[in-house]
DNA sequence: CTCTTTATGGATATCATGTATCCAGAATAT
DNA sequence: ATATTCTGGATACATGATATCCATAAAGAG
């Protein structure tokens, strides 16, 4: 139940591209300002670009750009261009059906908390977070 | 971004105390009922008695019962009898403060995730599993 | 007291997946 | 032609979830 590392190297990179859309950032250039592994870095953008989130051009001078304005791209594409579709529980067969053959009393509880945190990341586009003046790193446990 | 499998298995073994709350129910047993492996079952559970949630009674009609009503054990008990305390994003060093020295655009939406879900998993009481009749296994992903 | 049942605690193994690295190749601007 | 940059695949590494094993302690039954 924790955001990985993917994810927020993912964000970061893309507030990053976001903070100057019309110029193209190497993965090189975004790579050291935000501290994230080159090699691994690629294989993000590459999600990225599969999912029509960002466009990348090869070649000096390459790099990649935003494809959709910034208040077109919400968290929830993020999300699920790096992680796939979100699914907080993983207790089905590949028919969508419990293993176990009782009811689960459980499965409504989940379900609120992913529709909840479905809704959330839904309404938060990258635009919004760019805005955010963002407090420096600090958060409340609860 | 997942419920893991453990915590998965507190949920179905305190559901299953919980039916019938006066009967001691022995490893074992839960074991057998919930397809639950018995030796981890036993570290599962040991958790769940430090946490005051169960107790426990060795020897030949031992086993487990709940320690609270049903009422009084919140999902969020449970969830953090197993997994620890609640923490979506762990992008801090040991004193809580962020690693870039540049304001994060994130924490903001992270941290309304957590709070909701935490909302959510508090106010959900192992009675109202009990009660929640529980649609056979299937589930909405959205 | 002895025997059986059951939980406890620690050590360790297994496995999945997130994270990271390497490299050869294709595209493209100068 | 050459340097730059992305692409794609293969593979390694690390971590934590999941599972197994066993020796021990507690406690009820005879």
């Amino acid at each position: 139940m924790q955001v990985t590392k993917t994810l927020d190297y993912a964000v970061r990179s893309l507030t990053y591209i976001g903070h100057e859309p019309i110029v193209k950032h190497s993965m090189k250039e975004i790579s050291e300002h935000q501290h994230i592994p080159l090699n691994y870095l690629a294989k993000i953008m590459r999600r990225l670009v599969k999912k029509g989130i960002v466009r990348s051009m090869v070649g000096p001078y390459g790099g990649y750009t935003l494809r959709k304005a910034p208040g077109d791209i919400s968290l929830r594409d993020i999300y699920e261009a790096i992680e796939g579709e979100i699914r907080i529980v993983d207790c089905m067969d590949g028919n969508g059906i419990c293993q176990l053959h009782e009811a689960c009393p459980q499965l409504p509880v989940w379900d609120r908390v992913q529709l909840s945190m479905v809704k959330i990341l839904e309404e938060t586009t990258l635009e919004q977070m760019l805005s955010d003046r963002g407090i420096r790193g600090f958060t409340r446990v609860n």
